[in-house]
DNA sequence: GGGGAGAATCTCTATCTTCGAGAGGTAGTC
DNA sequence: GACTACCTCTCGAAGATAGAGATTCTCCCC
């Protein structure tokens, strides 16, 4: 049942929602001008290191990139700057994996954000260990939610 | 205190955080994708409609673009396409105020993503209303500091 | 061998940065 | 008030960078 105390709850959460999503691009755009590089780089990176090696076409299908110039620039870009490595599919030698570097370069760009991560968790103080349970699920569940509603927008029209 | 339970909370929050930044950019490229409009313009029409208008200076600062060229030619393209409209400051002639249009086209692509927000709150149908508090605040808090972490950010150098 | 899959290369276009111009505001001086 | 010098804000043009689409090359599978 549907009360309508519950209706402006989600009227109100969807716009938080929506707030959210505009200051996570931001930050992303701050982070990546920080380290002098492309928003679309750090995207990518952010994908190796959260999803595990993955291959070229399979990156690009997540990116919303064409696997030939888009691609292909941005591995030869990060792989110069030694954030991730190229290797060759021995079971099939059309593929390739990249996977993000583990040490070095990708190191220094994340201890570099640090103070990001330190402030995001003096803000969490606010709650109970109960409360973050609670928001820990929220965010565990939108998370494996939003791969099947970025399926549904792609087949939208 | 933190307990080591604690400890361990604040971690896997800071992953999910770090993994739902992740999904919203993605999101963000498929929408864009979908809408047949840039991924910057899509951002821009965003910021204006959630905080209001501004002039194409602020708009620059907030997205990490240039004043000329970048920002003017986003302004042209959606002025173009009726999303947002340009009209001088009066009380201070050299501005140009730019705030998104209420009517016709920037409704029309509100609407085409309806499916996407009404299936965001079916997500929330496994929440009670005591959790979904929890979680709107959550969202208030971190939106409310966003700003300033991503001010930390640019002046980290 | 022939068909197909996957990545890289090439060409063309779109978008962004840099530099500079022009219009408008502000403060100091007389 | 009027003049000057300096600042702020937006816009325009030229060069740089990133992405799309088509093609090529290597490798897998039948």
């Amino acid at each position: 049942m549907t009360t309508p105390g519950r209706a402006k709850l989600l009227a109100d959460l969807s716009h938080q929602a929506r707030v959210s999503t505009m200051w996570t691009v931001l930050l992303h755009h701050a982070i990546a001008s920080r380290s002098g590089i492309n928003v679309t780089d750090m995207q990518c990176i952010n994908l190796l290191q959260l999803r595990g090696p993955m291959t070229p076409g399979q990156i690009a299908e997540a990116m919303f990139l064409t696997t030939g110039g888009a691609i292909t620039a941005v591995i030869d870009r990060l792989e110069k700057a030694g954030l991730v490595r190229r290797r060759r599919d021995e079971a099939d030698r059309r593929r390739v994996i990249v996977e993000a570097t583990t040490t070095g370069a990708i190191q220094e760009l994340g201890e570099r954000f640090e103070p990001v991560a330190r402030r995001y968790e003096e803000v969490l103080g606010a709650f109970t260990d109960e409360q973050l349970r609670i928001v820990l699920d929220y965010l565990t569940v939108t998370n494996e939610e939003s791969p099947k509603i970025i399926e549904q927008v792609k087949r939208l029209d």
